[in-house]
DNA sequence: ATCCTATCCTGTAGGC
DNA sequence: TGCCTACAGGATAGGA
């Protein structure tokens, strides 16, 4: 799942690659994305240069020099990818073949469609409903103890739906939560609120440097992430706890546990992610149940690079 | 306001 | 071997 390092990545191969490029022609599949993808933008895009790649949480913005943005979103199995020359391959699942004059191709491909493709005027930017949501981003300006504890208080939600939550910090996902967590040794069920302050720190920490060492390696391959290159992603070697229930916690040998959380799953060890205090009830509600109590270690997709 | 659930979607894995 | 089903989760609408 493509999160921060990941859509960091593409963003700096895209400033590496896609800068200063016109657009000669756009196709597009004509399939619903996230939403539809404006019918017009053919005609918007052809003619302009794009002059910025910049990233906002997990969102990617390609600047166009008449002054709209390209706004996209990965999903959970976008791609952007990059052809010096045009391909002669029919990919499947290509929802925007951007041609540029020179004979180079930008192709957004996203097989489960939970993507996202919108042109943003630049007086709309600070308005548009996706990004007004966001919180701060951690790289452009990393959390602190402090600031986290602030964005907490009062806040009944457990600590790991907390760091999802991207109206508080911006481009946390799944995996990354649950290797965050590990690296500063909270138990994912803690209530944000209930978090202590030497423990906040430690979670500011972890959080700038997984982010920070992801984006080194490229990002984390799970199943369709892919570079601009269509590479996978190297830091999955180094993920500690996420997709590792019943392998032994890389620091004290302790078997690696999944409970689901807010629908999703989190991996943690239940020796090293120990929470005295603030623990949240195992279960508030009617749930799926029986899978909560992380049973027998199960194996999937094996696309990890 | 806050929290929680269902929904969108397709490739993959596991069961039989 | 092949069919069938469950599952993965980012963002968001809508309900509690």
């Amino acid at each position: 799942m493509p999160e921060l390092p990941e859509v960091e990545t593409v963003r700096r191969m895209l400033a590496a690659n896609v800068l200063g490029r016109t657009i000669r022609t756009v196709r597009l599949s004509g399939l619903k994305l996230r939403e539809r993808i404006p019918a017009d933008l053919p005609r918007r895009l052809a003619g302009r240069r794009i002059v910025a790649a910049r990233r906002r949480g997990k969102y990617l913005l390609l600047e166009l020099d008449d002054g709209p943005t390209v706004l996209s979103h990965l999903g959970m199995s976008g791609r952007w990818l990059f052809h010096a020359q045009p391909p002669r391959d029919r990919m499947p699942h290509v929802h925007a073949t951007l041609r540029f004059a020179d004979g180079s191709v930008l192709r957004f491909q996203d097989p489960r469609r939970f993507g996202l493709l919108r042109l943003v005027d630049a007086e709309a930017l600070s308005s548009d409903p996706s990004l007004g949501i966001l919180g701060r981003d951690p790289i452009a300006d990393p959390p602190t103890g402090a600031s986290l504890r602030a964005m907490a208080d009062g806040t009944r939600v457990s600590v790991k739906v907390f760091l999802l939550d991207q109206r508080r910090i911006a481009g946390i996902g799944n995996i990354y939560a649950s290797e965050i967590l590990h690296r500063a040794g909270l138990d994912p069920r803690t209530r944000a609120g209930a978090v202590r302050p030497e423990a906040w720190q430690r979670v500011a920490r972890e959080t700038r440097a997984v982010l920070g060492e992801a984006i080194e390696r490229m990002g984390t391959t799970f199943s369709a992430y892919r570079t601009l290159w269509n590479e996978p992603g190297s830091y999955g070697d180094q993920l500690r706890v996420y997709d590792r229930a019943g392998e032994a916690c890389p620091t004290c040998g302790t078997g690696v546990r999944r409970i689901v959380q807010g629908a999703r799953s989190t991996f943690y060890c239940p020796r090293c992610q120990s929470g005295r205090s603030g623990r949240l009830r195992a279960a508030s509600g009617p749930r799926k149940a029986a899978r909560t109590t992380a049973s027998a270690p199960r194996r999937r997709s094996g696309a990890r690079h």
